[in-house]
DNA sequence: AACCTTCTCAACCGCCCCAGG
DNA sequence: GCCTGGGGCGGTTGAGAAGGT
C-alpha cells in the first residue's frame, strides 16, 4: 500500500476557488495562522482538500502577492537564476518578491522557454536537478515500501551521485560573473568563451558596450550563444555589423567593422571571425533594450553574487568536471 | 457569428524531505 | 533504524480566454 492521502477525498470540492471558499480561508488564517493545512479545512468549515488550501494560499490569497506582467527586470533575473539553479522554482520564487514559485514556473513555460527556442537555445540544459523517469500512473506502483526505498536513496546518495545509473547528467553552466574589470581585461575570444552555454552571462554582457576594450580579432566558437552585435553596439557612433556582414562557408562568417571615429569609442573592432550561432535573437533582445549598467542594479547584483558562492560552495567544490 | 486552434495559468497530483515519536 | 505525518516541490492538466479563420 502507498501513503495515506492526506485527507480523504470524498465530497471534497475541487477546480476552481469561489470568493466564498477564498474568504473562509483568509479570515481563518489571518485568525489562526498558517500551518496545520491537513485540519484547516474542517476548522474554516471548508471542503477542500489541506493541500489545496494551503496552495490557494500560498499561491493567491498570501498578503503581498505581486500579480501581472513580470518586469524586464524580473525576467531577468528568472532567467539567471534559472541557469544557475534549474528548475528549482520555489529558491527562485524566494529571490523574486511577491513572486510564487508557480506563477515563475508558469511564466518560464509559457514565456521564457518559448524565447529559448526561437533563440536556439535548448531548455533542457538548464535542468539542474535530478528528474527521476516519469512513471506511469496506471501502473501500480511497486511493492517494495516507498519509504524504504526512500532510505536507501539516502543512503546511496553519495554513491549515487557519482553513479553512471544516475538517469540524467546534468549539466550546470558554470556560473561566470563577468566583472568590468575582466572584461576590461579580456579579448572578445575570452568573454566568448567564458560566456558559453550560459544565458546568465548575457545579461552580464550588457557592461561590454560602456567598458568595450576589445581586441582587433577573435574567434567565437560555435555555440557559444553571443550575438556579434553585442560587441558591435555602443554608445555611440559604430559601424552597424548587419550592414556589413558578410556571408562566409558554412562554418565561418566573417564580419569588418570599422567604427565611425573614435569619440566615446573605447575599443575598434576590426575584424571578427566568428562561427554564427543559431542564438541571437534572445540577445537581441536582452542586449539592445538600453544597455542598461548593471552595476546600478545593486539588487541584483547582491542576489547573483549570492548564488555564485551558494553554487561554488554546494555544487561545483566536489565535482571538478563541472569546473 | 460560429467554429477551431492556441495560449495561459490556477489547480491538482504524486513524490520527496524532514522532524519527531 | 524504522515509521509516520506534515509540509513542500516540480511536473502536468484542463478550463477558460484569446486569437485566427
Amino acid at each position: 500500500m502507498g501513503r495515506a492521502p492526506c485527507c480523504a477525498k470524498e465530497g471534497l470540492r475541487k477546480g476552481p476557488w469561489s470568493t466564498k471558499e477564498d474568504l473562509l480561508l483568509a479570515n481563518y488564517i489571518k485568525e489562526n495562522g498558517e500551518g496545520q493545512w491537513r485540519n484547516l479545512p474542517n476548522k474554516a468549515g471548508l471542503l477542500r482538500c489541506g493541500k489545496s488550501c494551503r496552495l490557494r494560499w500560498m499561491n493567491y490569497l498570501r498578503p503581498g502577492i505581486k500579480r501581472g506582467n513580470f518586469s524586464q527586470d524580473e525576467e531577468d533575473l528568472i532567467i539567471r537564476l534559472h541557469s544557475l539553479l534549474g528548475n528549482r522554482w520555489s529558491l527562485i520564487a524566494g529571490r523574486l518578491p511577491g513572486r510564487t514559485d508557480n506563477e515563475i514556473k508558469n511564466y518560464w513555460n509559457t514565456h521564457v522557454i518559448k524565447k529559448l527556442k526561437i533563440a536556439g537555445i535548448q531548455p533542457k540544459l538548464h535542468k539542474v536537478h535530478k528528474v527521476s523517469p516519469k512513471k506511469d500512473p496506471k501502473k501500480k506502483p511497486k511493492t517494495e515500501n516507498p519509504r524504504k526505498k526512500q532510505d536507501k536513496m539516502k543512503k546511496n546518495n553519495k554513491k549515487k551521485d557519482q553513479s553512471l545509473d544516475t538517469p540524467q547528467v546534468v549539466f550546470v553552466p558554470k556560473p561566470i560573473r563577468l566583472s568590468s574589470e575582466l572584461i576590461r581585461n579580456s579579448s572578445i575570444e575570452n568573454v566568448a568563451l567564458l560566456s558559453n552555454s550560459s544565458l546568465c552571462c548575457s545579461n552580464s554582457l550588457k557592461m561590454l558596450p560602456q567598458t568595450c576594450q576589445v581586441l582587433k580579432k577573435c574567434t567565437i566558437s560555435k555555440g557559444s550563444d553571443i550575438h556579434l552585435s553585442a560587441f558591435l553596439k555602443s554608445p555611440s557612433n559604430i559601424a552597424s555589423p548587419s550592414d556589413s556582414y558578410e556571408e562566409g562557408d558554412n562554418n565561418n562568417k566573417k564580419i569588418n567593422v570599422i567604427t565611425n571615429d573614435d569619440e566615446n569609442v573605447e575599443g575598434k573592432i576590426k575584424e571578427v571571425s566568428f562561427i554564427p550561432c543559431a542564438s541571437n535573437l534572445l540577445f537581441d533582445e536582452v542586449l539592445l533594450d538600453g544597455f542598461c549598467d548593471l552595476s546600478n542594479e545593486s539588487m541584483l547584483e547582491k542576489v547573483y553574487e549570492e548564488y555564485l558562492q551558494l553554487i561554488s560552495e554546494k555544487c561545483y567544490q566536489d565535482d571538478p568536471m563541472l569546473m
